[in-house]
DNA sequence: ATGCAGGCGCGCA
DNA sequence: TGCGCGCCTGCA
């Protein structure tokens, strides 16, 4: 009698658990968009220059990875591109938007270009650089993590909670994971993050993730603010955001051009062309922005992603 | 093996 | 306001 009592705890126990774990199931479609042609479109050049951690690259130099609640697959085939993916919505327009094909860069190539001699050479050499319109969300808690981080570590961490708090998604035959939403993510400790390899950035996503949930910071009010200051302040607010976090935030999720992240690669970068000083470390974030704003003004963003990857590929 | 990686937050002047 | 330092972890 007791025993088959207990037996009947521990089944309603393993079912309220089986209940708990059980992730939404999202109604799926596989999609296809093609393009003939697009100006300043270099697989390589849009993600490898680590303005995000979701991309993976094929054998055959395609790349497949999660946006939202969708799963692309892009492939170059010469000049034409083909994006297969599985979404929920309209895919033609989640890929444009993401792809940020509405905006021209081989304009702002050229008004780069008539800088200097440094930033011909640049954006000749990015010369297929887009900046991908991510997630608000997500680029905050990814760019949290990126601190004094490495790209391979950062993108296995940010995969390792996809595959923990968000939902899979079958595509061509493998699984993978959307980043967690709020709620989500909203149910890991301090402890499970700490599990997952984020190391000391635990409390700082675990707080974010807090104040997001409780409304203190409002993704939806803060996009809408008035001007790019104001979102930089509370962006500032954020446990694990500082000034370079912000703004990647701005630039890589808000569309911000004008805001120039300034990372141990662009202050290299920066000192090597226009400072000439021996001790780089020693030039304040204050002169480097400043100088950014005299030379790409409202470009400065573009203009940081160009340099960003010269550097990074060529030293 | 020790230092370092796409910083931040803290304590201290 | 502006510095210096410690910090999880994995990889060279």
């Amino acid at each position: 009698m007791f025993s088959s009592a207990c037996f009947f705890m521990i089944l309603f126990a393993v079912f309220v658990k089986l209940c708990y774990n059980k992730r939404e199931e999202i109604k799926m479609q596989k999609q296809e968009y093609r393009l003939e042609s697009q100006e300043s479109f270099h697989l390589q050049h849009i993600f490898e220059c680590g303005q995000c951690f979701r991309w993976n690259c094929q054998a055959d130099g395609s790349y497949i990875g999660v946006v939202k609640n969708a799963v692309i697959h892009v492939k170059k085939d010469g000049e034409k591109i083909i994006f297969k993916g599985k979404c929920q919505g309209d895919f033609q327009s989640i890929v444009r938007d993401y792809f940020d094909l509405d905006h021209n860069y081989d304009h702002m190539k050229e008004e780069l270009a008539k800088v200097d001699d440094f930033m011909r050479k640049s954006t000749e050499f990015g010369q297929g650089i887009r900046i991908l319109h991510q997630d608000f969300w997500e680029c905050i808690i990814s760019f949290i993590i990126s601190a004094n981080n490495n790209i391979p570590r950062i993108k296995k961490t940010i995969e390792r909670i996809s595959k923990e708090y968000g939902n899979k998604i079958e595509f061509e035959g493998k699984a993978f994971y959307t980043f967690p939403t709020p709620e989500q993510l909203g149910k890991a400790t301090v402890e499970d993050l700490r599990k997952l390899g984020l190391g000391f950035r635990d409390k700082r996503v675990y707080e974010t993730t807090r104040k997001i949930l409780q409304k203190e910071f409002d993704l939806e009010s803060v996009q809408n603010l008035e001007s790019t200051d104001l979102m930089r302040e509370e962006l500032l607010k954020l446990d694990g955001v500082g000034e370079k976090v912000a703004d990647c935030i701005l630039l890589f999720a808000l569309q911000k051009f004008d805001v120039f992240p300034i990372d141990v690669w662009v202050r290299r970068v920066m000192n090597e062309l226009y400072i000439h000083q021996e001790q780089e470390e020693k030039v304040s974030r204050k002169v480097l922005h400043q100088l950014a704003q005299e030379k790409f003004q409202n470009l400065s963003g573009i203009a940081q992603q160009y340099l960003f990857y010269w550097k990074r590929e060529t030293s």
